[in-house]
DNA sequence: TTGAAAGCGCTAACAA
DNA sequence: TTGTTAGCGCTTTCAA
């Protein structure tokens, strides 16, 4: 065969119509077992390969579901992705990715971009985005959903959490333990708007308590991690040096900060304790363990993914907003204990 | 309107043809600057989106390119994924992601999969493919690139290094340093061959030195981390006290090797030397730091990115086959230091 | 620079 | 269970 094979040739080789054919490589249709057998045997033989392009076009349906996350290489965000995948494909629908670096004007342009593939869902990561890309969501005719961010003012579906709030949970603990100056380290405001919520829940937890909030350190452009972390610990030593507990926007700033510690000889706890969010792996294996927040990144992608294919089975039901709130929990670990 | 709006709804509004708003939606078209601005404006106003899916099956090219790799959640592949990303959107090319969960039959399914979608090009981690995936990607008539692996029979590109040499070279700077007793701690056999690979070239390795060969630590299907890079090194000094240097396949595993002993209080460097592989964050920020193989994550991901769009801007020269040599880097820190 | 006609490869809708 | 007809929304091709 000189052009590569298409739905036709192979009806005509099997010695029935294209629609058989179509309906031989769909899951669910009437086909009688031996027909499918002999369609699949001519197109196995004749190296046919289905077109996507062309049912997509002509089904208005494309199994996929647009996801827009602020980075792939931050483990929590790999781990939603992940479980949003993994949910997604046992009902057929294909992940269409698509990374911000923590920028709104650059995920404006990415929800433009993939809208024009027509995904069946659309997930974008928090809640804050430009009015010209909230317009293109609220206009898409698609299930929306926010995930690690609680809206206050939701385009669609949110599956997520309070970042402020579980960030003053944590500040509550520390504060419970007796700690009454706290740092913390953090990006710079803009960019990972998510931070910059953790940050104010840190604020706002140390005004109910009344304690010093001066003792902010930013770390530069999200994202920031090891090295962020390590440099704004030696800057926080110097500029506040009675400081007794460091809280980090994540587990990786909060590990470099230890390390930045360890290299000084400081005592993490004793000295100064130390506080993640996240609870990424390093944070359970570390030497001491770090105190952190688990977000259940997991869950949210499984969650996320649960809702969008119930939606799409169930249409009917799309237009009830849905707001599934994680409780992330404090898990207190070796960092922060009391000496 | 009814129905969302479709390009001769927009060319009927601003009194042109489709073609015309085809051509005017289209990078590198000849329309009037005038025409094109009253396009745009009436497009807006009716909120019209480009279907792609339309676009795609009359075109013949969707612009997509496939990428299968083991697991998101693995900071090297996040990295190469990230710079593969970054260069072909430079090119409107979009990624369309699979993970195999280091399981051949998955990357089976998932080439199907993805190919039904009509890739322009695919790239898939490593040179070992079932049968019929093999035959799969040589029938495809895109190009495939391998990355990760330098295969022996290539399919088509390659971007790789050899795991099995490169380990080897570690090895080489142990034994320079004089560490005789080497422990390897790395995934079961299956599933991880790049980790595999890397166990034979450490094995290779001890058998040109004469050393010996038998202190290899199974960890567990593939993939490991932390804490089966802790429980193997807790496995490894039980069964081979003696041992002066263990190498892990990767850094999180070597990290959690540290971590168990420094939990018992064994010196590293010192008593036992540690070693990974990937040159991940967390290996230059950990105390000790340690000692590694910088394999170019990003690297990989830009000259694959690089070599598809080469390949799809200029066809004829795609029938040549490319394979690009990357040179992994030996970083050596202090978890192997001498003392 | 613009337009008219045809068709990419499937499947919805209807019929048998 | 199978077939026929038409058309999804664009762009190729040719013409003006």
């Amino acid at each position: 065969m000189a052009r590569t094979p298409i739905m036709k040739d192979v009806a005509k080789a099997a010695g029935v119509s294209p629609m058989t054919v179509s309906r031989a490589f769909s899951q669910d249709s009437s086909v009688s077992k031996s027909t499918r057998e002999k369609i699949m045997a001519v197109a196995e033989q004749l190296g046919y390969v289905f077109d996507s392009t062309a049912s997509n076009l002509r089904s208005q349906k494309t199994g996929f579901v647009a996801v827009i996350i602020p980075s792939l290489n931050n483990a929590n965000f790999a781990d939603t992705v992940s479980a949003l995948s993994g949910e997604l494909a046992n009902h057929n629908l294909q992940i269409l990715l698509g990374y911000t670096g923590y920028n709104i004007e650059e995920e404006e342009r990415l929800i433009g971009q993939l809208l024009r593939r027509r995904p069946e869902a659309i997930v974008v990561t928090g809640g804050r985005h430009t009015a010209a890309a909230r317009r293109m969501l609220e206009n898409s005719a698609i299930p929306v959903v926010e995930i690690w961010d609680l809206p206050d003012d939701p385009i669609d579906h949110v599956v997520g959490f309070s970042n402020a709030a579980t960030m003053g949970g944590l500040v509550d603990h520390l504060v419970a333990q007796n700690y009454t100056r706290l740092g913390f380290i953090g990006a710079d405001a803009d960019g990972d708007t998510r931070g910059a919520d953790r940050r104010n829940g840190f604020l706002e937890a140390l005004g109910r308590h009344q304690l010093d909030i001066s003792r902010l350190i930013s770390a530069g452009p999200a994202p920031i991690s090891m090295r962020e972390g390590a440099d704004a610990m030696a800057r926080l030593l110097q500029r506040f040096p009675d400081t007794e507990a460091v809280v980090c926007v994540s587990d990786l700033t909060a590990f470099g900060a230890l390390t930045e510690c360890q290299r000084r000889d400081i005592r993490v706890p004793g000295e100064i304790a130390v506080a993640g969010f996240g609870a990424y792996d390093i944070s359970a294996f570390s030497v001491p363990t770090i105190t952190t927040i688990d977000a259940f990144s997991f869950d949210i992608g499984r969650e996320a993914g649960e809702l969008i294919s119930s939606l799409l089975r169930n249409p009917e039901a799309s237009r009830e907003q849905q707001i599934r709130n994680i409780s992330p929990k404090l898990v207190v670990r070796q960092s922060t204990f009391r000496v």
